[in-house]
DNA sequence: CATTGTGAACGCCTTCACAGCC
DNA sequence: GGCTGTGAAGGCGTTCACAATG
């Protein structure tokens, strides 16, 4: 039990975090004070053994016989997801997929804020999206002086992605997530992570074609989410 | 070495292959003939091992002292990944992400056709993207009868997820892709996947929080992907 | 008495390391 | 000599099952 070091937290569990939050936002919304780990596995889509094992990793927060306080597991959460502080988003690239980010729920409040939007196109720039304008992508040195952006989001065509990647870390960006169907690389202090829409829909091609041969489970969302 | 059974072969694997698929297509595009498990492994961000394992699973299709054929080994992804028939895929909600996901090459080509659109707006039924025109959800018996869609695509907003995804699997849709930020669930027929944008910024939220603490390793990428 | 927290068992993927082959 | 294929070892997350607890 030595808790000298930051109990590390498997990447499993912080990936399923988010979830058991968006849950608990649900159930505070509704007034509900308290639930289980059943419960919170249920409308989680695991199973409880799980998330007990992925509280567990957090602090021993829960009361036997009773289950969790919705609120004060939200407030843990929530403060070990590091939402507590806002992280500010530059989108580069505004296509429509770049459009959907800039307008999303998850992209804007809920710890996260939407500071800059880039873009090369003449015809975008100057647009205002979410209340921010669309700005050359060459201006990032300037654009970035005045954010501070510290998550740059990779929206552009695959050709450009580099490209894009290089020029946010280059302002001093601390982590990229890459939408872009292109493996991107990153110095070692960045983070990265990459979401790619076709890989996902080649891997249900996969088990589409396979299904009837050896049936695999249903679920199998998120190797990553 | 009882083949007799289909060889399993193991989700990371799986959500793989379309990684070296794409460095794949590539390197057959420049005319190279032969790759090494150390140059597929570098050009798709993993290491050799796992390159050679992974490919282990599908055949003994390399060559010692020499690598694998870019062409054939081609084929053969192609082969396992099912992308020699051609999936329909249905896309729901046709808002900015509807339209990115619509346009996106991963979407069509590549073994992958957009035979369906659906919305509730009726500023958008009628619209014609990507050669395709937008029909009212309603009507999804009659279009899904039309085009016998064998993937569904969620892109709608999460409140009307679940609704959308029991319509998709009520006409006989065999996998779906959800993006909405909801859990939705499936029958156990269904295979369901989930790509949620907020899961993945929370993620970098986390690891940008703890990163002096603990510096997690730089390339996170896929959990899921 | 319902429910948590957690050692221990389990299963699975990753990595190693090297025999075998071109 | 270079590189593949693969048993074996290792590491890690999941699941089990139950003692502890309000």
């Amino acid at each position: 039990m030595t808790e000298r070091f930051a109990r590390r937290i498997p990447e499993p569990t912080v990936v399923r975090l988010p979830l058991y939050r968006r849950v608990l936002v649900e159930l505070s919304s509704r007034a509900v004070t308290t639930v289980s780990s059943a419960e919170l596995a249920a409308a989680a889509g695991v199973n409880a053994a799980k998330v007990r094992k992925d509280l567990s990793h957090l602090g021993t927060y829960g009361t036997p016989g009773t289950g969790y306080d919705v609120d004060f597991l939200l407030g843990q959460i929530r403060r070990e997801l590091g939402l507590d502080s806002e992280w500010r988003v530059a989108i580069a690239g505004m296509g429509n997929l770049g459009h959907a980010l800039a307008r999303s729920q998850g992209f804007s409040g809920q710890g996260f804020s939407v500071v800059a939007l880039l873009d090369v196109d003449p015809a975008k720039l100057g647009e205002v999206v979410a209340g921010v304008q669309v700005r050359h992508l060459t201006e990032l040195p300037e654009v970035a002086a005045e954010t501070c952006p510290s998550i740059g989001v990779i929206a552009s065509p695959p050709g450009a992605a580099q490209d894009v990647c290089d020029r946010l870390v280059a302002v001093g960006i601390g982590a990229v997530l890459n939408f872009a169907p292109a493996i991107v690389t990153v110095p070692p202090h960045v983070l990265l992570r990459q979401v790619d829409f076709a890989v996902e829909l080649q891997v249900l091609g996969f088990y589409l074609a396979h299904r009837e041969a050896a049936e695999p489970r249903a679920d199998m969302s998120r190797p990553a989410l």
